[in-house]
DNA sequence: ATGAGTCAAATTGTATACAATCTAGAGTAC
DNA sequence: GTACTCTAGATTGTATACAATTTGACTCAT
């Protein structure tokens, strides 16, 4: 099977290596790859057909952004995050969000227009009766940026996407779960309505409690079904 | 002028790339390259005598890192960050580090001889009579580093570091305060006494003050010297 | 003088060849 | 059977050549 970069979902990249990057993410993120897999750049540049060169540069690329790691001399392989490591990255995540509702409580509330467009994409997905995880989790992920950009903090936003980026993986599992769909867009819009009040206290309260029942059901889903692909 | 790698402060590298990043992030903090600096691959090939293969990869990296901005088809720049830009690095640095003392005071402290070498150095650099403000910069660094580390979380200390490493740059400006280091000291000590104590809300009001007092200088010294080479 | 068009230089993007290093396995001595 | 050595293969690191793109200045027509 050869892959041609130019397959990649129509989408238009400046350079071979940045069409890598996203093929090879979007690849990780839907588990085509599974964790330890091993990536080697003559593979990769067999399949895709180029030279080394703009493989060489993606591999690296993702393998900063935490989505491969490096073994020395033996090539790349997709990482495989433990139990553990994915707590970090709630942890972190939870650190940063709540700075980004504390902020916006205390110095006003993000833009109206903006946030009436989440609300409303919310009560079209609810309605559909064909809900795809993938589509439940990016929206939620979409909610919380569109939060931190509020915040008008650029940095903050970069980290943010950096960990939700490879979180999403992760927030797919979450949305399995029953019925959280209707919770999360429930807490979304208490988080909104504190915001609003600006009750500083009370919008990290309902940001701390959304994104830890994520980090829950992700923890009792790794934990039940999850033990065979990754294991602890 | 024809600089090599190796001279590079006698450290060895596993690749040219990683000596070249090395070396190119000591001149950036050092201001030995302005702001907006222009750097091309084949400038920096002819100087360190290497192909463009390691120096391609060495600017990537460093843009990553927000050394360097990228300017499409013109190069490489030393990126100068504007006023704005440097108070979101602390407001970032600020929502991670006060999540740091929060889980410290919780759920113990750090671990004793760890801070207890904080401490003696502390005493011996304030001893001394010539005080590098870079020394102390970077002791001041250590010790934030240091908590981060005894939270446990590594994926916090990643994105502590990479912000850390940024503004080493403007804490040297910090330092040049009189007293500045005394001042730091103490709040210091007050931090880890708190955080003994299980004091969660004195523990994160000591953090903020140590962090804020450090921006406001950097503030007042950017605004007051340095409006000539950096124009906002 | 001003604007469009053209071309050389600068710069990055890509391909490929070669060098250095590490891994793992086969083979051999004991 | 075990441990050791040596070697072939795999893999990354580095150099270099070539292609594609953009910039900026120069020319020429108006």
């Amino acid at each position: 099977m050869v892959d041609t970069v130019e397959q990649m979902g129509g989408k238009q990249f400046s350079n071979l290596s940045a069409s890598i990057v996203a093929t090879l993410k979007e690849r990780i993120i839907h588990w085509q790859y599974p964790p330890e897999h091993r990536l080697t750049e003559a593979e990769l540049c067999q399949k895709f057909g180029v030279s080394r060169s703009p493989v060489r540069e993606a591999l690296r690329t993702l393998a900063t952004d935490g989505f491969l790691k490096k073994m020395p001399n033996r090539g790349y392989a997709v990482k495989q995050y433990n139990f553990h490591e994915i707590e970090e990255l709630y942890e972190v995540r939870l650190a940063l969000e709540l700075y980004v509702v504390e902020c916006l409580a205390k110095r006003g509330a993000p833009k109206k227009d903006e946030i009436d467009a989440l609300k409303r994409t919310w009560t079209c997905l609810l309605n559909e009766s064909s809900k795809k995880d993938e589509d439940l989790a990016r929206l939620d992920t979409l909610f919380h940026e569109t939060l931190a950009h509020a915040a008008g903090n650029k940095s903050l936003l970069r980290h943010l996407r950096a960990i939700n980026e490879r979180l999403l993986l992760f927030r797919m599992i979450d949305f399995g779960k029953a019925h959280r769909a209707e919770r999360t867009c429930h807490q979304h819009l208490e988080i909104l309505k504190r915001i609003a009040a600006k009750d500083v206290a009370g919008a990290r309260k309902a940001m701390q409690q959304n994104i830890e029942e994520g980090r829950n059901n992700v923890h009792a889903a790794i934990k039940d079904a999850l033990a065979r692909a990754y294991s602890f």
